[in-house]
DNA sequence: CACTATTTGTCCGTATGTATG
DNA sequence: TCATACATACGGACAAATAGT
């Protein structure tokens, strides 16, 4: 029997998620979900045959009829198709991702890419920043900094996958739009008279707020991959703080590092939006 | 009437989560359900009045039994206290999370970090992986891997911050409790005589499923850190597979680099568990 | 004190859905 | 397919506690 792997996968996976029959939801619709998404993920595959009712019900302890109700309803959504005598077989195909392509170019900084991406600057301010942002860089009530809303995009597809809130103090002149989409914001601070001697980096995660989804165009709650980065000047000031947050659909902070005996680790990282 | 703006909101959340009759879960733990949560978010605070029976039956076009069913499991979770001719008032106490400290420690590698945190096994089991899995690994459709779940807490505060899911091929023994609970998965590699090379590592971001949103304390569609590890063997071959998810309001992978003069990186990546 | 409105508690009868053997 | 048991959901009716007039 080839599919006697396929139950004892089924029934294992059971364990976990659970088919509670104490629980206020069906118990048929239970062992729908955990078959359809089996079915889903291509852990059983086009073509494969799917237990028979006999099977299911003693693997899982129900009876018969739950479990002929179960692939009922896996067929009324042509999941599987049933013929007497014959068996339940699957209709489905799994489509696997189009999977990662490897990333190209290879960059030193989530944000230096300046290459094969667009930036667009939504607005440029030098306002009073909000309690945290102050309370970081030591300015009082009234004291100022320079924010950048920008968004960054594909340059070929036009995706938007970044959504950049930053805050620099000590600026002279700040900053201007035509100067920020011809060479990159590190490069203004340095003719700005500021050298970067260090960086902090913070990846986290969080849902997106209304304002940001629409830009990136995913949906408010949306999980978001963020980072935040601060930069310090020579004598350890802090004098930029950068919000990025990134659409993970399109792309993923990767980085690869070869291992010694000792497991000592040697890193490298990477980051590119990926190839749709 | 002070409670009509808390029925407002429920309704809208309603139409948000929606209450489906057709569905198949029961009407009174859809409505329950909606309830809790409002509850648990502080959406209704401590000592407010809840809509009576009638005013929910009302609200949500359903019988005065079905809010009273849906009411009385909150009761039984001594959410609210019920008292006949007075009505329905919140017993829960909204506590808003701390503001994040700074980060304590330094750690490798996100997954080696043994002493501070502790590591739960919630299964361990030899079964055919999903399609994408079986693809990564050159597995046909019948043949078996070694797959993990787990999850990490702190060790102090037993806050559960990250959720594993591994695949691994070639092993010969398999794993134990006992074994992953004392050693490092790492190590039992090494001793089932696979030596890992390389890894690659991805950082993303996705929402979370209710599996494991139970698990790490948080709710479904949550925003998660997710790192996927690849780990290969000397010949190049991939043999393990690593999904971690992180709550980032308890966990963050950070890095700090020193700049010289040309732009070059030096990176040292560090990650831990926050403090409360 | 009674009277009333409000709100929960309890019970009935009925129809439909779920699950078993 | 059938008979059976139990859960879900509805509408209605009445009782009991609470608070205000």
């Amino acid at each position: 029997m080839s599919n006697a792997s396929v139950i004892k996968s089924l029934l294992k996976q059971s364990k976990q998620q659970g088919l509670d029959a104490e629980g206020p939801t069906p118990l048929y619709h239970q062992l729908y979900k955990l078959l359809k998404e089996a079915i889903i993920d291509g852990t059983v595959s086009y073509g494969a045959q799917m237990p028979t009712e006999q099977q299911l019900a003693e693997a899982f302890g129900l009876s018969r009829i739950t479990a002929k109700r179960a692939m009922d309803e896996l067929a009324a959504e042509q999941l599987v198709e049933r013929k007497r005598g014959r068996g339940t077989n699957v209709t489905y195909k799994y489509k696997p991702k189009p999977v990662q392509a490897p990333l190209v170019g290879m960059l030193e900084s989530l944000e230096s890419m300046g290459r094969h991406t667009l930036i667009k600057v939504l607005d440029i301010a030098e306002l009073i920043p909000p309690a945290d942002i102050r309370q970081e860089f030591a300015l009082g009530d009234t004291e100022t900094a320079h924010r950048l809303l920008r968004v960054r995009s594909t340059e070929d597809e036009k995706l938007p996958f970044a959504y950049y809130t930053s805050w620099t103090v000590g600026l002279k002149n700040g900053f201007t739009r035509k100067l920020l989409e011809q060479t990159t914001r590190f490069e203004i601070l340095r003719k700005s008279g500021i050298q970067i001697a260090k960086i902090e980096q913070t990846l986290s995660a969080e849902a997106a707020k209304p304002e940001v989804a629409r830009e990136l165009d995913m949906r408010a709650g949306d999980p978001l991959l963020v980072l935040v980065r601060r930069s310090y000047d020579g004598d350890g000031r802090l004098v930029d703080v950068l919000h990025g947050l990134y659409n993970p659909q399109v792309f993923q902070y990767r980085m690869s590092m070869a291992l010694d005996d000792n497991g000592t680790t040697k890193v490298a990282p990477k980051a590119a939006p990926k190839k749709q």
